[in-house]
DNA sequence: ATCATTTGACCTAG
DNA sequence: CTAGGTCAAATGAT
């Protein structure tokens, strides 16, 4: 980086922009490669083979997903810096009432945390395959969300209450996605990251879904969770029957394959999808 | 009977 | 005050 005089520029650090833009650029990269993912598992016999294509597409969007952890860290502690210069009144005010909310959550009362988040600490991407993200949800609610056309769906990690994981994300149709002539897409939104044991999802390979459920009350829980946003909008009862149908051979696959395989196993279950992943 | 989803109420940040 | 996020009782599915 050289000045237009000759001179050079003291080095400073990426401004808050350039994060942004580059997680932005790192959270296309993971859509392309979900899609990509469903795409090809699909076409190949589920041998080893396929495993170990599975295994790198998830290794690709772990180091995404790794990247984009990092930005947030300096992210975060450029905003908090950026603040202090722009408005230190407006700061302490901020840091003071979160200080409040955390006294309030951790002593007085722990059933009323409805604490609204930080828009920061989130990842975005679009995609027509919302829920083939290799992680396992529980939806927990829905919203009508403001001049927008269809609901917005909530999901945290099925694992939140084993293990505290506090990754959620929301699932929300586009506005512009119900044509017939292009794929339905969706905006998901992922906040926090997922603490929970990998070995719920990525890489023991063999039979966790019964042993990585060590409260057992979440052994039903499924891929099939987050297929149910696909609902939000009006699709007809028959296509809902398919799809529940669809949502249990996932979730039987989960059996022996619970994180990726799950997505990709039998895929003449989701023609739907992947005619959407084609017209994409 | 158990667990996931739905949905209206409740809560809070802006 | 409003919009959006979460809770939890009711409901549905297995």
């Amino acid at each position: 980086m050289k000045h237009h005089n000759g001179r050079y520029l003291p080095q400073s650090s990426p401004s808050v922009s350039d994060h942004r833009s580059a997680m932005k650029e790192i959270a296309r990269g993971q859509s392309l490669v979900t899609q990509l993912r469903a795409i090809v598992l699909p076409a190949l016999q589920a041998d080893q083979r396929c495993e170990l294509v599975a295994q790198m597409f998830q290794n690709i969007l772990d180091c995404s997903s790794k990247a984009i952890t990092e930005l947030q860290l300096h992210h975060q502690s450029d905003a908090r810096v950026d603040d202090a210069l722009v408005d230190d009144k407006k700061r302490v005010r901020k840091i003071s009432s979160d200080d409040c909310v955390k006294e309030e959550g951790a002593t007085s009362n722990p059933n009323h945390q409805h604490k609204r988040r930080r828009s920061d600490d989130s990842v975005s991407l679009e995609t027509p395959v919302p829920h083939y993200d290799g992680r396992q949800w529980r939806k927990y609610g829905q919203k009508h969300i403001n001049k927008a056309k269809h609901p917005r769906s909530y999901y945290r990690c099925t694992y939140r209450q084993e293990q505290d994981c506090k990754a959620t994300k929301t699932v929300q149709q586009q506005d512009d996605s119900t044509g017939t002539d292009h794929p339905v897409m969706y905006t998901v939104v992922y906040h926090g990251q997922h603490t929970c044991n990998e070995n719920n999802g990525i890489d023991s390979g063999t039979d966790d879904s019964e042993t990585n459920t060590p409260s057992s009350s979440d052994s039903r829980s499924s891929i099939s969770t987050t297929c149910t946003d696909l609902y939000d909008h009006q699709t007809s009862l028959n296509d809902n029957k398919l799809l529940e149908k669809s949502a249990d051979m996932i979730t039987k696959n989960c059996m022996y394959e619970p994180f990726d395989m799950t997505a990709f196993a039998p895929l003449d279950l989701d023609s739907w999808e992947l005619d959407a992943l084609l017209r994409f």
